[in-house]
RNA sequence: GCCCCCGUAGCUCAGCUGGAUAGAGCGGCGGCCUUCUAAGCCGCGGGUCGCAGGUUCGAGUCCUGCCGGGGGCACCA
């Protein structure tokens, strides 16, 4: 169930005027915009109704639009001061401050559930990410996966959706193996295996672990994958990061016939795989592929791919009409293979979503830090965590929108952790708290019961403009919903928190007279305090009431 | 060679799926604390939105081609 939203209610009064000007035969091809203009002067919000509607219609676009606002007109009554057509066609529309009122009214008895809920139609969705393998500590981009992964989910839920979380591991196979071999030699002294892992959490694992040298590769093996898992759990729960599920590859090889043997009986039946050169393939190139890919190998074991069809597979049949997988950019061939594995079995590849996170740059100064598990040369998550604290790397791994490379640089980072922009948001946050606590309880509650006497004299612009920043959240939280985009919480939270400081320097709260106008400010500060926290957490940043 | 992502201010990046005169942070320069938190605020400077075509009332945004950067093209995951 949504909450009630002056911005959604004005945008419905738009579609309609809007319906009733095309005499409801020939709505607009797509919904009228209705949004901020840029420029001051052009009213709080416009609209491009009459453009859209003008070659359906047969008619100048002015003059559409003038018909749209006789329309909205008779709807909106006192919300609506006036409406002016501008340039080629725009319907500007100059709101009253009783509708700013109003809305913030609305918004403050929405409470932290403003914003929520607005999700059309909502689907039970598994957001699977991070997926670490237990062969060495989660790295910096890991955090990037971690707090994109994590966000999303927040926001999903928060706009509607049933939302889990899990998190898939393969603690079994050749690399697991290759991890206790590595320890053994290095609890030996030894030289490393071919490929094996070379960084110096391995000789710390060979010194942490009794007699070592002694034990045998895959006993080691297994001690060290809960060793390391520890340390990745322990890393992700200090980081905020939570999964309802640590999902054990290991599981679907499990039983007779496993679910991986199911699977592949299933492709075989509806002939999309097929045995070559002694191995079991895949027809991916059915569903656009540029080659068909190995479920099983000539050696009879089966690839990644198998367990991963079985794992997509798993989480179907446990009710999830949509997968949401964030991959690292360098797996973009493999989100065909599995949309074309899914569509093999009868699924909806559109259902099947693997958003590509472009990589973490570490820049220490103008150098670039290398980062490869293997080699050991990289920093780990919970180094940064150390260097510039959980909110900031949450933060500014959610700076950027997740198709772009991030570069990160360390010394600039840790210099200058205190002008952080996530310090900006969150002092915002306790200036308000500060604020409230200054006009004391009694003054705040009162300011939120006396909603009818709040209409007193004329709106600061800098109060319009911060009611119209508020309002803009449910919109705001659907857009990084829809379009997996955590990082728009961010800006948004980054302007909110620009517009409330202006508000804040232009417009005193307590004190101010008369007491309408205290009250009326008072309570666009919670409205502004529960927006400023809701949007943190969902980035998964803490508000603090204090600073 | 084929596929994916990206080229916007000195640097790092937003830009609301096509709207009006393109924004923020950082960096630079200059100002502001007897008044609700100066982790702040104000001002100045800074742009052929990679290039060239196309689509239309209108393009940073959509299409095509080029140039440049990153990534991928395993019986590794």
């Amino acid at each position: 169930m949504s909450a009630p939203d002056p911005l959604g209610e004005l945008r419905d009064a738009v579609l309609d005027a809007a319906g009733a000007v095309s005499g409801g035969e020939h709505g607009p091809p797509v919904p009228p915009t209705l949004e901020q203009p840029k420029r001051a002067g052009l009213g709080d919000y416009s609209t491009n109704a009459g453009m859209l509607l003008a070659p359906a219609l047969g008619a100048p676009p002015r003059e559409i639009a003038e018909r749209v606002g006789h329309e909205l007109a008779t709807r909106l009554g006192p919300a609506l001061d006036r409406t002016e057509v501008a340039g080629p066609g725009f319907l500007n529309l100059f709101l009253s401050d009783r509708w700013h009122r109003r809305a913030v009214a609305t918004m403050l008895a929405a409470s932290d559930r403003f914003g929520a809920g607005g999700a059309e139609s909502p689907e039970r969705i598994l957001v699977e990410f991070v997926s670490a393998n237990p062969t060495g500590p989660l790295v910096a981009a890991s955090g990037r996966h971690a707090a994109y992964g994590d966000a999303l989910a927040r926001i999903l839920a928060f706009h509607g959706h049933a939302v889990m979380s899990e998190y898939y591991f393969n603690d079994a196979g050749s690399q697991i193996r290759l991890l206790g071999e590595s320890v053994h030699a290095r609890a030996l002294g030894a030289q490393l295996p071919q490929g094996g892992y070379e960084g110096g959490y391995i000789t710390e694992l060979a010194g942490e672990i009794p007699d070592a040298a002694d034990a045998d590769a895959a006993d080691l093996a297994a001690r060290a994958v809960d060793l390391l898992f520890a340390s990745i759990k322990a890393t992700l729960d200090r980081y905020g990061v939570r999964f309802e599920r640590f999902f054990s590859e290991r599981v679907l090889h499990e039983g007779s016939p496993s679910a991986v043997e199911r699977a592949l009986a299933q492709l075989i039946e509806g002939g999309h795989a097929y045995r070559s050169e002694g191995a079991l393939w895949l027809r991916t190139t059915t569903f656009g592929d540029d080659k068909d890919r190995v479920l099983e190998r000539s050696n009879g074991e089966p690839t990644y791919l198998a367990a991963d069809v079985a794992y997509l597979l798993n989480k179907r049949d446990r009710g999830f009409e949509r997968q949401i997988n964030p991959v690292g950019a360098d797996h973009h061939g493999y989100a065909v293979r599995l949309k074309a594995a899914f569509s093999a079995l009868g699924g909806d590849p559109e259902t099947i979503e693997l958003p590509l996170l472009q990589f973490v740059h570490l820049i220490e100064g103008t150098q670039k830090a290398a980062m490869s598990k293997r080699r050991g040369e990289f920093v780990t998550l919970d180094e940064l965590l150390d260097e510039i604290g959980v909110d900031a790397t949450r933060f500014f791994m959610l700076q950027r929108s997740h198709d772009r490379t991030l570069d990160l640089d360390l010394e600039l980072a840790r210099r200058e952790s205190a002008e952080n922009p996530v310090y900006y948001v969150q002092y915002a946050h306790a200036r308000i708290a500060s604020m409230l606590d200054r006009a004391g309880a009694d003054r705040v509650a009162a300011a939120q019961a006396g909603v009818d006497d709040w209409g007193v004299g004329e709106l600061h612009v800098a109060e319009r403009a911060l009611v119209k920043t508020l309002a803009a959240f449910p919109e705001e939280v659907a857009e990084a919903a829809e379009r997996r985009a955590p990082h728009r919480i961010t800006t948004y939270a980054l302007e909110l928190a620009q517009v409330f400081t202006a508000f804040y320097r232009d417009c005193r709260v307590v004190g101010a007279t008369p007491v309408a106008v205290e009250s009326f400010r008072i309570a666009l500060s919670v409205t502004t305090k529960h927006t400023i926290a809701s949007a943190l957490s969902l980035l998964g940043v803490s508000a603090p009431e204090m600073m």
